[in-house]
DNA sequence: GTAATTCCTATAGATTTTATATACTTTGAA
DNA sequence: TTCAAAGTATATAAAATCTATAGGAATTAC
């Protein structure tokens, strides 16, 4: 599985706050319960995305987490790149310094790396919260309707 | 990072077997230098792929291996398939039978996770590995000649 | 001040990945 | 026939990563 559990549990998190955006900060123990994460390792991930500057908490009673921005400005990737860092296919197609790879420069392989490492990235960053919560929504009224 | 160490080795050990198709059983020690494999791990790898019909063995003295079709008809996907199963980008946006995601038939992510393993799997069932071979021929002719 | 809530650090358990070791079987040539 | 080269099979160990939990410190609202 190319996504850790770790990071659904960060997107389905971001996209829960994205669906409560601007309604002030949401507890940590509402976005597990609505979201099935378990809290304690939701309290870390949640965390560690406030440090990358995608949330904001407040902590103290009353407090929670809420967005750092607009739905429409965060999209997929962002998240992606805070839990997993920057996609990478295989090792030596990644950014990193020189010499990694055994076959450094001449790799008959690296030239596909790089194009499937792009069409993740297209498809990742052109995926909004916005986007996400808009399909969310018409969604559920196609949902037939069983309450009375 | 997406591909597993072993999976690169297959892919290059089979990118060896590619250059040397034609010219008979190749030993697994000799793949193992070419391609800076750890041999007994190579033995496993080329094992899991003959038995997944891609490689034809021969046992004895003057054995080895080789390709089971034409490198042209042999694709990268081929290769990760046998050695990573099927591309998943996540467990629920798999084939597997329903009822594993908690969001099961609703989830907003699904269509993006499709959207990606459809992307990839194009890039990878196009790369043969006659193209890759091909690909690496002209690569060296590139490479400046120190030799006298 | 107290209760509620996030924040921080450490760590443990489980799983996967990577690799090696050992012993066995098959094959082909001298 | 005999021997050695080479693949086959199984077990297992070392390392890394992933997942999750525990406990307390800091902060805020009331």
């Amino acid at each position: 599985m190319i996504l850790s559990q770790k990071c659904q549990y960060a997107l389905r998190a971001v996209f829960e706050l994205a669906k409560r955006h601007g309604q002030g900060p949401t507890k940590i123990t509402d976005i597990a319960k609505a979201q099935a994460i378990p809290t304690k390792f939701l309290e870390a991930i949640l965390n560690q995305m406030r440090q990358a500057g995608y949330l904001i908490s407040r902590r103290g009673k009353a407090g929670g987490y809420m967005l750092a921005k607009n739905p429409d400005k965060m999209t997929v990737a962002d998240i992606i790149n805070v839990i997993e860092g920057p996609i990478t296919i295989v090792e030596c197609a990644a950014n990193t310094p020189k010499g990694i790879c055994a076959f450094d420069q001449n790799c008959v392989f690296l030239p596909m790396w790089e194009n499937a490492k792009k069409a993740i990235d297209e498809i990742y960053q052109k995926t909004t919260f916005e986007s996400l919560v808009t399909a969310d929504k018409s969604n559920s009224c196609k949902k037939p309707m069983y309450n009375i």
